[in-house]
DNA sequence: CGCCTTTGACCAGCGC
DNA sequence: GCGCTGGTCAAAGGCG
């Protein structure tokens, strides 16, 4: 463990100085293709530079790769000492097996509460809720259950199986290394969209008779639930997203004189992909413009940034449901407590509402209003608002950080963990850290201070278990850096990363993390594929739709030849890790 | 002719 | 059980 850490630091200390060396090339090589233009016996500097900046490429693809080792690493780690804790649970369990299971259920480990999603629950909610939420929370924590307890059944049931625990756990977690994330690709592929609607799959299904292809399901419905809305000041009918949408349907929603429009996308036949066009009631030159599913086709590069948002906010929205129900089962958290500790989510703003009606029920926090996660009984959704101009954001030294920043410090201990988590030297460790100590962040909290430690850490906990929910929170992280990236039309602001040619490498690349960092104190892990601004194929699609499609801004602002020269710090090439995320690709490579 | 939008009808879920 | 609502279907018509 600590030869990991030790590791760990290591390649995040070369990381950051490598970041910091490509930043200074990065902006020579902006220079001297700006020089180019004026004086043309410059050529041959710049392709020197540009050499240098294949082998900064090259070191960083090295860097890169002895990263996901380290989190893999640490993520065996985690899973064994969790398997302990589960165990140690479990023998307390039979011994104090005729008491009550309330005071069990509030004694967990606050490290064990998303492995809890789904199953039994402490806090017996009321038959009205219970009935409520079977469809949405029962069935998708259900398929959150399965997907999380799989994996750590395999743990428990190793550990109570006739082989000592120890040798059979070890054994699994380092045969299956690879397999684990298989299982979890195999647990995730039933997310994969189908068609026709959830509630037809059910009745179809349901004549089979089966429980378990009920739980089946319920699970793809409830995945298939999961949306993603995006609000912004938009003047025309739709915002350009990338997509090709046929609309088939209006309705006039009850509350919103304006009506909704449906649309679905035409790429593919088949395309489970939806969304859904509104104009918000409080305010009519915002267009809320929702997305249900998952695109199963290649998409052009000017989508794939929404894609890979809407696809890594259903799989927080997954991990969400896991969340804040193991939170409530282990009594750690109700409605009120999740306020707070949203407000705690050191500045990170998640509002749970229902989009519509704008009825908070949860609340995290994401970075200036920035998103916000709906738990609208049937439709978990996830909302990007787009609205609200981010404050302190500093593009160039946002570079810097994003490079210096090492994901080589995910902290997946416990929340003892000693760490100095105001400085900004280690963005990304400090903010994995703070959320990890069981101290409140710089920042002044909102109220329910006494509450604040505790949620914090199960709530570091089960983000930093689940890597989902940084794919998502990374994926609106990047859109949120794009948007204000575009809006300040600085190219370099943006994740130096792209990825190749390949359509589908925007999803591909969920896999591949990079440390960003939001403002000035606060960097996050995140994917170039949320981010992926490719370069090498850009499509100079014309945005018909409304102006302020920052996504496709976004990628028009990187579709310059200056970065193609430079080769862009293509990660493609870097030995594809097994990071449990769930990818676009993998599960929509299935379909057809 | 193909694709798209429009629009009324239909269906299922939910609340009372 | 009934009515409301959200979501979808499909026919009709428009447009390039």
């Amino acid at each position: 463990m600590e030869d990991t850490k030790e590791n760990s630091l290591l390649a995040g200390d070369t990381f950051e100085e490598a970041g910091k060396k490509t930043m200074k090339h990065n902006g020579d090589h902006e220079e001297g293709v700006h020089t180019i233009t004026q004086k043309g016996d410059l050529l041959k500097m710049a392709k020197a530079k540009m050499g240098e900046l294949r082998e900064e490429n090259g070191r960083l693809k090295l860097l890169l790769a002895q990263m996901l080792k380290d989190y893999q690493s640490l993520q065996k780690n985690f899973l064994y000492i969790v398997k302990q804790e589960e165990a140690n649970k479990k023998s307390t369990d039979t011994i104090f097996s005729s008491t009550p299971r309330q005071e069990s259920t509030d004694q967990e480990e606050p490290g064990l509460i998303s492995l809890s999603l789904g199953r039994g629950s402490s806090t017996e909610p009321n038959k009205k809720d219970e009935k409520k939420n079977q469809n949405f929370n029962g069935g998708r924590l259900l398929s959150l259950g399965l997907d999380l307890d799989y994996r750590f059944d395999q743990l428990i049931n190793s550990s109570t199986s006739t082989e000592p625990a120890d040798v059979d756990e070890k054994k699994k977690i380092t045969s299956s290394e690879h397999s684990f994330h298989e299982d979890q690709l195999k647990e995730e592929e039933p997310i994969i969209e189908t068609w026709p609607p959830p509630s037809k799959n059910i009745k179809t299904m349901r004549n089979g008779g089966r429980d378990h292809e009920d739980e089946q399901v319920m699970e793809q419905t409830h995945l298939k639930k999961a949306r993603v809305s995006v609000r912004a000041r938009c003047e025309t009918t739709t915002m350009n997203d990338g997509c090709q949408w046929r609309k088939y349907g209006q309705k006039t929603a009850k509350g919103n004189p304006c009506p909704r429009a449906y649309y679905r996308c035409t790429v593919s036949p088949n395309c489970p992909v939806r969304k859904q066009v509104q104009r918000w009631v409080e305010d009519m030159s915002i267009l809320i413009t929702t997305y249900e599913g998952n695109h199963n086709h290649p998409l052009p590069i000017s989508a794939t940034a929404m894609a890979s948002t809407t696809s890594a906010a259903a799989s927080m929205l997954q991990c969400r449901s896991s969340t804040s129900q193991g939170l409530a089962n282990s009594g750690l958290l109700d409605t009120s407590v999740s306020t707070s500790a949203a407000a705690n989510f050191h500045g990170l703003n998640f509002t749970t509402e229902n989009i519509y009606n704008a009825r908070p029920h949860h609340q995290f926090y994401f970075p200036n209003n920035y998103s916000s996660i709906s738990s609208s009984n049937y439709h978990p959704t996830i909302t990007l608002d787009l609205t609200t101009a981010p404050t302190n954001y500093n593009s160039s030294s946002h570079f810097n950080r994003l490079i210096s920043s090492s994901t080589s410090n995910l902290n997946f201990s416990s929340p003892s963990s000693s760490t100095n988590y105001n400085s900004l030297d280690q963005p990304y460790s400090s903010y994995m850290q703070m959320n990890n100590v069981l101290a409140p962040p710089p920042p002044p909290p909102p109220p329910h201070h006494h509450h604040q430690s505790t949620i914090n850490a199960a709530t570091t906990k089960v983000i930093t278990s689940n890597p989902n929910f940084q794919s998502a929170l990374a994926a609106a992280i990047s859109s949120y850096i794009a948007s204000k990236g575009a809006a300040d039309d600085h190219q370099q602001n943006m994740i130096g990363i792209s990825s190749s040619g390949d359509n589908n490498s925007g999803l591909n690349n969920l896999n591949k993390w990079v440390p960003v960092q939001v403002n000035s104190h606060e960097s996050f892990p995140i994917m170039p594929a949320a981010a992926v601004y490719s370069t090498s194929s850009a499509q100079n699609r014309s945005s018909t739709g409304c102006a302020s499609s920052f996504l496709n801004k976004l990628v028009s602002s990187n579709n310059n030849s200056q970065q193609q020269e430079a080769g862009n710090y293509n990660m493609s090439d870097v030995p594809e890790p097994s990071l449990p995320f769930s990818t676009s690709k993998s599960s929509d490579s299935g379909s057809p």
